[in-house]
DNA sequence: ACCAGTACTCGGTATCACCGAGTACCACTA
DNA sequence: TAGTGGTACTCGGTGATACCGAGTACTGGT
């Protein structure tokens, strides 16, 4: 599949979310597990933006560990306000996709 | 709904060309169909710059012709380049939408 | 000592939807 | 005939986002 960064924007971060809500884990994990699901372009760098961005906003919880196998990680978790963005995002989510997939089935 | 301007990048310019695939329109119509579907916030300015993308890129042809209620109208229409555009959209969308839909479903 | 794999940071870029101000055409009405 | 509202398009600029590239640094195995 061809370049998806431009249809990525806004439901990536979303994407991140739920996968932090799932178990707490780190920058690196949460990159392999993209691109186990398909999104095999999404890189290191980005997914640490959008970390960046999350730990700004106030959405997630940090904890540095030690690792056995490299350099500290930082785990991240879900807080209250976390919980919120990500119930929106997925709202937000099955709204556009029904209406899109609405226009997609010719319906007018 | 809240604002859903970044959900709808990279999709909106392809929901464009799904209106313009159906049938010959001009840009005033499609914004006004776009809001329709739900896209309520959708504005001419930003439908406009899609549009004026789109023949920059040779996705789409473009005739003027007078209106009986206003100034002139520029009606597109798909040529072959829109047509092979159109059907890499939808094959996008299906791929990103189905990986996120999994996800969301707790997909592991 | 070197290297591969792991793990994170940060400055910069491109693209996209959006905004705002402007231009202009037409029909209707006071 | 001046004004108003709806129609219709253009264009310069903004902000958010994913991506890129270079850099730093820790660990274990050869």
């Amino acid at each position: 599949m061809d370049d998806l960064t431009e249809m990525l924007k806004g439901t990536l971060e979303g994407c991140v979310l739920e996968i932090i809500g799932g178990e707490e884990t780190y920058g690196y994990a949460i990159t392999r597990r993209l691109n186990e699901l398909g999104f095999a372009d999404v890189i290191e760098g980005t997914v640490y933006t959008i970390l960046l961005r999350l730990e700004r906003n106030g959405l997630v919880q940090v904890a540095k560990r030690r690792s056995e196998v490299g350099p500290p990680r930082k785990f991240y978790a879900l807080n209250d306000a976390g919980r919120e963005e990500l119930a929106r995002f997925w709202a937000k989510w099955d709204y556009v996709s029904s209406r899109i997939d609405k226009l997609k089935e010719g319906g007018r």
